[in-house]
DNA sequence: GATGAATGAGACTTCATTCAT
DNA sequence: TATGAATGAAGTCTCATTCAT
């Protein structure tokens, strides 16, 4: 049921996973208890559906944002600028929720595995993407990639969950990032 | 009590924050679970000092390295490879504190400034560094740097939580994220 | 629906009264649960109804047995051997059935009258049976055939429940409580 | 704690094992849920403390009322009456314990294994006192006590539990099976 | 009549915290 | 000051039973 998995992520959301109870989570499903186990077997179940709504979420994210930018013909520094924005808004809106998911849940094996692989995909993608601009690196275009879809990850999340406005506001983190990764993307390869 | 909060480290690397629970850590800790109760007022009170704790530690392993660095003269690129592969080590010692401190424990307000205010600092003193190199772009240079330790500090403690070697070696993904901050620290301002 | 009290044997027999619920009893009845409680009112009603139908039966088969006695002219020996035989094998078949519904089973006073009854009628039978045989002692017959009775019911379902056969060969306890039986039937009276 | 072992013991007896809920044992204990289960680790596990319990009290009766034989020289009649009366009381002050120790409750493996071997072991015991009444047959000894132990346990239990005082008073019962038992140990040797 | 999704009381169990010693 | 047995609120999950379709 939709409903359960919704209100999952509004509960987990607000009180993390072990003070999420599966009464909460029912009741803000607007469904008994005895529902909520007839279409899951366990708690844990609840947030493997969750995570794995998410994995396939952010696939789309990306593939959609890819087939735009192709149409589109943004410059690269628009794209990544989409790229970052995108990413920011979405864990602003869920700041918690994918952290609980992948720290405080015990994640079967399967589910792990296809948690690198769709991380790796990731990658894969955005460097279809940006082989197409003539001016990025295309030597070890797929590590890069790597570190850059990590780094937009990362950053944006971490901004979601704990924004320092006062400090650097949220256009000009962005702004930031957008630059490093501009820079990192089309300077010289460095030789250890 | 010194010995609870490292027996509290460990604990709650080792299980969570939920399950770790306070008898474990006393257990580990070689006292009684009345006398935790005596140093510490509740569970959420050792988490918040063991945060103070790294809060503190992240502050002198950094002016630690800039001393370093300033003493010993060290290439910008040497520089950054340090500070990656000390923040890459230590938290693959502890992979899983760091965030459970952060996320998984209702910090009080004023831990939450002094953690944003621990952050800001390390920032300036990044920055403070990084002026002595001429290379380094120094139009917004503590923004700069603020994105700068921030990613050093969610990409590696995404790498040492969840790495894929198989994908990308650890000794590449060092040298990907210092070619990454070189490029950013050394290229043009970008204007929007 | 008789397919229902099937399906009920079957499932206390290998899950016990607890475990055996009403959902797996109508599953492997081939009903829904819906349906199943169309035809009786409780999980009781279904245990109240197998016990009656487990007294009927009982009280058939003994009298077949008797039937089939007298028809063949049995030595006394060979007739204990035929009871015992025939007991073992039926509580063999359902080692927990039996007990299940006689002591797990909150039985309404009706019922419980009705068993002790079916003992007794039972004694009656195999004493009109037995008041055949000139070696047996007539004096005290019912009695003695109640012990017989209850001998045999509880000797044979705790052999059937918990074999020890590395000790005991089913054959060899089977000829030892006829052994018994004959003896305790043929013997003198005590007085006390 | 004995308390907790003894509550349970009333509250196995008043409700069986599924309905006999830790709460209730708890509260008949005079003790927190929390402390029961600081001494034992499940429900299973006081199941199990209790039928262990049990098995080593059988034990100590039955050497005792040997010993108790032996000393006083009863005759074989009067040893017998003696263990029959014996278990009969034991039996009727608590008639649904042991059944449900034995047949509600998942035994692990290792205690099933003792709960036979104690059984041998009684066996063996009854042997060893019956030996010395040179009445008493003597060819397949250890077998036939087996079915002498069997006998009085689950007769006298299944008396116990469902008296029928009107057709048949205790002490007739007891005396029948005590007629039983000696016209068994005593006759002669019957051959398939 | 038949269905089966929904219900919710109540079971077992955990663990932060207290307090008499 | 140190101890650790005792506490009990609260969590996850089961299952007999109902009722709208």
């Amino acid at each position: 049921m939709d409903a359960i998995l919704a209100a999952a992520a509004q509960v987990f959301e607000a009180h993390g996973y072990a003070a999420g109870t599966t009464n909460r989570i029912a009741i803000k499903a607007g469904v008994s208890i005895g529902t909520l186990y007839q279409y899951f077997s366990s708690k844990e179940a609840i947030a493997v559906a969750l995570l794995e709504q998410h994995i396939a979420d952010t696939g789309h994210r990306l593939h959609e944002w890819v087939g735009h930018m192709v149409v589109e013909q943004h410059s690269l520094s628009e794209a990544l600028n989409d790229y970052v924005t995108d990413m920011l808004e979405m864990h602003s809106r869920q700041p918690r929720l994918q952290h609980i998911l992948l720290e405080e849940t015990p994640i079967p094996e399967r589910v792990h595995q296809a948690l690198l692989e769709s991380e790796r995909q990731a990658a894969k993608t955005v460097a279809g993407l940006l082989r197409l601009y003539p001016e990025v690196r295309q030597s070890g275009l797929e590590h890069t990639c790597f570190v850059v879809v990590q780094s937009v990850e990362s950053l944006t999340h971490r901004f979601a969950a704990h924004p320092d406005d006062e400090f650097i506001p949220r256009a000009t983190f962005v702004n930031e990032v957008v630059t490093m990764l501009l820079a990192y993307l089309t300077c010289e390869a460095r030789h250890e």
